[in-house]
DNA sequence: TCTACAAAGTAAATCGATTTACTTTTCAAA
DNA sequence: TTTGAAAAGTAAATCGATTTACTTTGTAGA
């Protein structure tokens, strides 16, 4: 059917361990170089990946796993993640967990059968057992990961964070500066790193200003499959139970919909009764009446440091220390916030 | 390292090439396949793709090609055919052609190289030559492929398709009914398929009724890969330049987040100023204000239409006719239509 | 018990690359 | 011109499965 090495080789007039060295960028005479060239052009040979994944055990192939394919932030992280690893000609598996742990450990056994060279890990939840084993059974079997966005303790790998701490800071600082104190906070998944982070923001901000915070006001839960379901609901509860609250921030796509949605159902106007503080709303925002102040992730920067950590742990034979980014969001001005 | 096919023969004491009838379900003595799943579980053996592709060709891999990421219709419709892959024990390796004909070529040409096992095309274009010439290479490297929301002149194949002629002709002839007659509808990508479909509904609509239909009020333009940056002021232009529309059609999720920004931009109230109907619209529909009357893709039934002609395409190995399944779209009701 | 035929099992070739352990060539210095 | 080391090239083994072309085993019927 298609051309194999010894068809190049033959044509060329050398030897298939010849054409092999060339294949691989190893020293061959500028003579062989032209001729190879010329008999792979000719025959319009292409490498056989089975064959060179047998004996290499590399696949050219990097594994993405990702909680769902439900909110922004992943779908453009994917986006980014695809568009980029283009040039090292590599192709992304997607794999989605769904948030679910028993999902995760499949998919990383089936990931690590499929000898994927290296895996990009979205995992914000809290460490379990079997998120920690999982992780560790890639550990061990030598597969490079970076971890994004999240922190699974005990496990050290390369890892590059959103800033949560100073986003959540800022947020609360500027809703204090603009007169609000009654300022409340949804977030999940419970107990992970990041509402971790956020929480710290939060408090922060508020011991900054010299100003005590409502612990009240901030509504943790849990994400588990079903949480998109259930997210609104929720929310709702949360608003209805809490009028006094003046300002509510949402960190997440899902989130900041959500609280959208349930203020306008509770008849309460945004920027007018209260003020809202959203994340990842780059595409809707200008479909939202009003529009939202919100945060924005820098995807881009966090696909670019993700792959290059990769690549990078791919193709270095001994192990690095893990190295840790941080980048930074931003703040992007809506029509959400009033003054108090 | 990891137990090979030889390891499991030699635990359970036959030949690697009963093991090998066993792994694919071949007939063996009922004593042989007790003892070779118990030897399979004992070494945790898993077998190797590489060498299996190399002797079968064949991958466990399906590509998806894809238009680009920014449209909820696609990112559902992947994370659907994801989901449902997984009981097939394929897996989905993801090409974003972000709407360039000859990024689609190239992304044909690295799933021959990879030797995906068939391929889901969405492609609602127009048929050009390069695109043409992509999918015949697919067909004469006998890939099967199912081709969704989309028709390529002179290729056929498993297709799926969405009923857009009745969608659109339902859209209008729900405004007519309201009362409306300056009925405006945006079109993209130009000279598509899809696009033609939608026109001969709007059409259609308006002769059911006995009115003469507003030709100028058609608005098709072309996508390319920077659409997503142009779609807003194109919008706002059409709107701008025709004063007289009441009501307006917006096929397409990205379409009709445009649409709804521009009319807030022009200051026009949707549901009163001007009517309108948008596309795909379910995750951001809650949060929109007012809410927005829309069509909804069947996503996931169109998914698993497409895995299953797939699968049974890759199964079969005498090439059926090909088949055609139109799936019907669903209305759903919001505040965004009023009577004139 | 013997025969014939089906069922089960196997040795060895094969897929197409890489890699090891060599041999041959090249070329600068003596 | 000769020599020795470096550069270039190669034959053959190898990766781990499947498959072909057999051989062996099992069994029903005579």
């Amino acid at each position: 059917m298609s051309a194999t090495i010894s068809d190049v080789a033959k044509l060329a007039g050398v030897s298939p361990a010849t054409v092999s060295k060339f294949l691989n960028h190893k020293p061959v005479s500028p003579k062989s170089y032209q001729l190879i060239e010329d008999a792979i052009r000719e025959l319009n040979y292409q490498v056989n990946d089975f064959a060179r994944g047998l004996r290499t055990n590399t696949s050219q192939m990097i594994g993405i796993l990702v909680p769902g394919m439900d909110n922004i932030f992943t779908t453009s992280l994917f986006r980014e993640t695809e568009k980029r690893l283009n040039d090292y000609n590599y192709s992304l598996v997607l794999c989605n967990y769904n948030n679910d742990a028993v999902l995760f450990h499949e998919k990383i056994t089936f990931m690590r059968k499929r000898m994927v060279d290296g895996v990009i890990v979205l995992y914000g939840g809290q460490t379990t057992e079997l998120i920690y084993r999982s992780l560790r059974e890639l550990q061990e079997a030598k597969i490079p990961f970076v971890l994004v966005n999240g922190w699974v303790e005990g496990i050290e790998t390369d890892t590059v964070l959103a800033d949560n701490e100073k986003a959540m800071r800022d947020c609360v600082s500027l809703l204090l500066e603009a007169g609000h104190r009654k300022i409340g906070m949804i977030i999940a998944p419970k107990n992970s790193y990041n509402v971790h982070e956020r929480k710290a923001g939060f408090y922060k901000a508020y011991e900054e200003a010299g100003l005590p915070a409502n612990e009240e006001l901030i509504f943790e839960f849990g994400a588990d499959k079903n949480w998109a379901y259930e997210v609104k609901e929720k929310t709702l509860e949360f608003i209805k139970d809490h009028p006094e609250m003046t300002a509510l921030v949402l960190p997440g796509y899902r989130l900041t919909i959500a609280g959208i949605a349930a203020i306008h159902q509770l008849g309460r106007k945004i920027g007018k009764d209260i003020a809202l503080i959203g994340y990842d709303c780059d595409v809707i925002n200008a479909a939202l009446n009003p529009t939202i102040t919100y945060i924005r992730l820098p995807v881009d920067e966090i696909a670019v440091h993700a792959i290059e950590m990769l690549i990078e742990a791919i193709n270095s034979k001994e192990k690095k220390p893990p190295r840790i980014i941080r980048v930074s969001a931003q703040q992007v001005d809506g029509e959400s916030i009033y003054c108090l």
